[in-house]
DNA sequence: CGTCAATAGTTGATTAACCAAATAACAGAA
DNA sequence: TTCTGTTATTTGGTTAATCAACTATTGACG
């Protein structure tokens, strides 16, 4: 009878974990293929332009950037010249810093933002947060970030 | 005083949606990279092997483990394929549907659970499910739970 | 029976990520 | 100044995923 309870206590964790994956992958999906259907955008592009557009003057040096999207900066490097290429993003040589570049965001990137922020809110809304009641939120959000400082 | 509400919820479930976001890519490149180091194998061949192994006869349709690992079908194809190649995996002929295959766990890939497993368990306890305790998980299961059923 | 839409799986082409190595510039010590 | 080690970013090469198109079967229905 004691033996069960290590059993019972990884198996509720085993099930987070299994849906936790499943959420994720479910959720991302859905909003890459909404944003892509709606706005002919890759959702990685969206978050490039709410970084850049939160950062001081709408700009980032690249390692900066590549930290808040989660990408390598080799990664970060072709993404942003993809962005470029469409005219969503410039890049600035660093004055003080001549290894470094800023991303900056275009008018036109924030003219995207405008254009795409309500319809991905209401996705986001739909898939995923609209499911999920504020106390659940401020527990999980609480969760999450123990789990991201224990890491450091 | 009430104009704030609904910005503040917004923000609780911003921050819940970027700690998410973050944490998923934190923990999977961990365990990614420690499987990787330990024993030289992606975590995807992990999942596979466990999925199979937990499948009537340790098999499962092509079609089948492509949904329960996450992949599109063509995407499984080639996993398997690949772990076909290492020995982990065999491909049979289905029985009574000519257009099918099931992919079959080897000794080996039943060998290479034993002696992965526990040091995977581990790996997932110290950067995430270990910090976080039963009720949470339960919580969070049933919250993923919940996002998953209305999406069908 | 024979036709035809639907299903199972694979293949070809493309895309975008990663790692490791290369380049360039900075910063502190000798 | 001149090394030396570190930091910022880009580039080359590889990997593995996706989508769309293809092949082979199946099964339902006229």
């Amino acid at each position: 009878m004691p033996s069960t309870d290590t059993q019972n206590t990884q198996s509720i964790h085993l099930q987070m974990w299994r849906s936790f994956l499943e959420t994720h992958s479910t959720v991302v999906k859905f909003l890459e293929r909404r944003m892509d259907e709606q706005h002919g955008l890759p959702l990685a592009w969206w978050d490039v332009l709410i970084q850049l557009a939160d950062g001081p003057e709408g700009r980032l040096r690249m390692g900066e950037l590549a930290e808040s999207v989660l990408l390598t900066r080799s990664g970060i490097t072709r993404l942003v010249d993809r962005m470029i290429g469409a005219g969503l993003v410039d890049r600035e040589p660093c004055p003080g810093d001549r290894r470094g570049y800023y991303a900056v965001i275009t008018q036109q990137g924030r003219d995207t933002i405008e254009k795409i922020g309500p319809d991905h809110s209401k996705d986001a809304w739909e898939v995923f947060l609209g499911h999920i009641d504020e106390e659940e939120a401020a527990l999980m959000s609480q969760v999450f970030t123990r789990v991201l400082e224990a890491g450091r």
